[in-house]
DNA sequence: CCCGTACTTTGCCATACAGCTATATAGCTG
DNA sequence: CAGCTATATAGCTGTATGGCAAAGTACGGG
């Protein structure tokens, strides 16, 4: 799954927010986050952590039989490169769309 | 539907592309492109925009049968602000957390 | 070495969603 | 106004995905 998807789920988005706010999360406590959040059970959150590991969101490390989470700044960093880009063009090109609809109103050509 | 789930698409992510590059585009032209680049009918490429249109990523505006589509940068933006905003954090402790992996290597405590 | 803790995996169901064809709506054009 | 063009809507279907409970795996402690 891509990042864009994997990001389109309100609770991987929350997970991907305790992540940016902490640091360093266990499995545990996003589970934990899930069920408090969006009411949902330990094994569904583990399955949007596998999404999210999937996705390259995240990475995992073992520390005895927790699991440790952490960010990966390079999908994020993709996202949003590519909401910027779409945004950049109307920064270039904003006044001559104003300038269109306004013309559009009075209906005469300069 | 909200803007994640809209940009989840890589059909609807294309026609956003089209339009942050053409700025005005026909409902056709986006419809002839989908169906180019992923081989999809019209009806789909219709459905596909009405949920740009309820996720407020486009407007449309008619010009006799056509229907003419340009992007509406705010949802983009939050967008790429909610995606900046989970990788600021690692700038600020990015060397934290490089210290903290180069410790676990070694494995003595200071 | 067996039990509890911490997760992940598996198997199952329901719903959401993308795709299609067929049809409706709307506006120009001859 | 008939018919073509442009687009949207309706209705249907297959598959993906999110949710659950139950079972599997892995580790540390008594």
């Amino acid at each position: 799954m891509d990042v864009f998807q994997a990001v389109a789920d309100p609770v991987r988005r929350s997970m991907v927010e305790r992540l940016a706010d902490r640091g360093e999360v266990t499995a545990g406590e996003l589970a934990e986050l899930a069920a408090e959040r969006f009411g949902i059970r330990q094994p569904t959150a583990s399955k949007h952590l596998k999404v999210l590991r999937e996705a390259g969101l995240v990475t995992s490390t073992a520390d005895a039989q927790r699991r440790v989470y952490r960010l990966d700044p390079g999908p994020l960093d993709e996202l949003a490169g590519w909401a910027a880009r779409q945004t950049r063009f109307w920064a270039g090109r904003l006044d001559a769309l104003e300038r269109h609809l306004e013309n559009d109103h009075d209906g005469s050509t300069s």
